[in-house]
DNA sequence: CGCTAATTGGACTAACTAGTCCAGTTTGCA
DNA sequence: TGCAAACTGGACTAGTTAGTCCAATTAGCG
């Protein structure tokens, strides 16, 4: 039996199912930190109050505690990103979401998107952390891409338009920004960055729906 | 005396040179696969074949390696855009530029930007990694923003067109692109990041300009 | 040549690492 | 109530880590 068929098949008690949770909140928040090989299962332990025994009850190993906090920072980053996320429709809506994106850079104080920088130290070494990786940026590209597609269907974006690339085209410009960012301890590049992709967009724009939000 | 002194203060042979050059390159390749934390002196003494004692020789700490080992890669990345990074005055050099740093992905088999890696790892624990860091993306980022300022004195972009900020919107899509591409071992988020930048500056270009490069 | 400093080899240490093991406690359920 | 399984505590190990130390060798230079 696996580490993950383990953690699936096992029944949790609701003491063991917060336990459990503790411990990826605590290894989500220091790995965001200092990264997975910054990151000691000691630290994660003094962090989260719990023994040894009790993070190998629960995981396989350092790599299934891993694969846990990708699932668990993805979610926070999705989440962090409503409402805006679930309704980039607009071009108006796609400016607040913008500002949002600024504002958490700012709130974490330009230490970068949690996702983008797990994707930075495994993909090289992990294959099955790579896989589960590229899986959160295609459902947080898809998130964006329904608005659009949206747009599109309401005759507001070209029918040459690609949706799917134009929401790909918004991902690369948030994790660029946010890395220079991170770097710069500035937000600017951010700023011009998703400014860059938003305009990218607009220009995909019918001249309708263009004239409609003057 | 620290230890950046020590290697800028004491002579060096031909011989102390080579050795401590061979032994950056070492562990600007074991970093670049599998980050700074993945690599232990030992793997750098094994793969520069040189000893413990060698190691410190030649630099202070593993820190003051590293120091250097962003120099190297910066230098390297640097000189992999040439001759393109030199003269980006021009769509057509855009597009030529585009076209390398695809290719370059692709040779590398998408292992990504070694300094945009090292940048996602160091920043949030190092303040000195994370400005020495800063000042390549500086470095790059103006020598695109050379290229541009070129073509804004040619009146070839308007002149309400920023450079500087375009310049790091280039960069930005670059980094962002590589991340994706990395993650998805896909070189299309890196193609349609570049493009959607590349479309950014055309978008700023005058129409004489335009017009000129049918 | 001969001296000084650069260079090299490798043994050694103290701290830290992931992971193991077993014994004890708590919980859910029949 | 009692028992099986979930849960917890913490000692322990074997391997790895960055960094130290000293002795030996090589190279430049007057």
């Amino acid at each position: 039996m696996t580490a993950q068929q383990k953690s699936q098949t096992r029944s949790l008690t609701a003491r063991g199912a917060t336990t459990r949770s503790r411990i990826i909140d605590a290894a989500a928040d220091l790995i965001y930190d200092h990264g997975v090989e910054g990151t000691s299962l000691d630290v994660v332990m003094a962090a989260s109050g719990v023994s040894k025994s009790q993070l190998y009850h629960y995981f396989g190993d350092k790599d299934a505690l891993v694969l846990e906090v990708i699932a668990r920072q993805t979610e926070r980053v999705l989440e962090a990103q409503q409402p805006h996320l679930g309704a980039l429709d607009s071009l108006a809506a796609l400016k607040a979401w913008r500002d949002a994106i600024v504002a958490l850079n700012k709130a974490t104080r330009g230490r970068g998107c949690p996702v983008g920088s797990l994707a930075s130290e495994l993909s090289n070494d992990s294959q099955s952390a790579r896989k589960h990786l590229a899986g959160s940026f295609a459902v947080w590209s898809e998130r964006i891409e329904q608005g659009l597609d949206k747009m599109q269907k309401r005759g507001e974006l070209v029918s040459s338009a690609e949706p799917h690339d134009l929401a790909l085209a918004l991902l690369g410009a948030v994790q660029g920004g946010l890395l220079l960012a991170k770097t710069t301890q500035s937000s600017r590049p951010l700023e011009i960055a998703l400014d860059m992709a938003i305009d990218h967009v607009a220009s995909q724009m019918t001249r309708r729906a263009k004239s409609r939000r003057r």
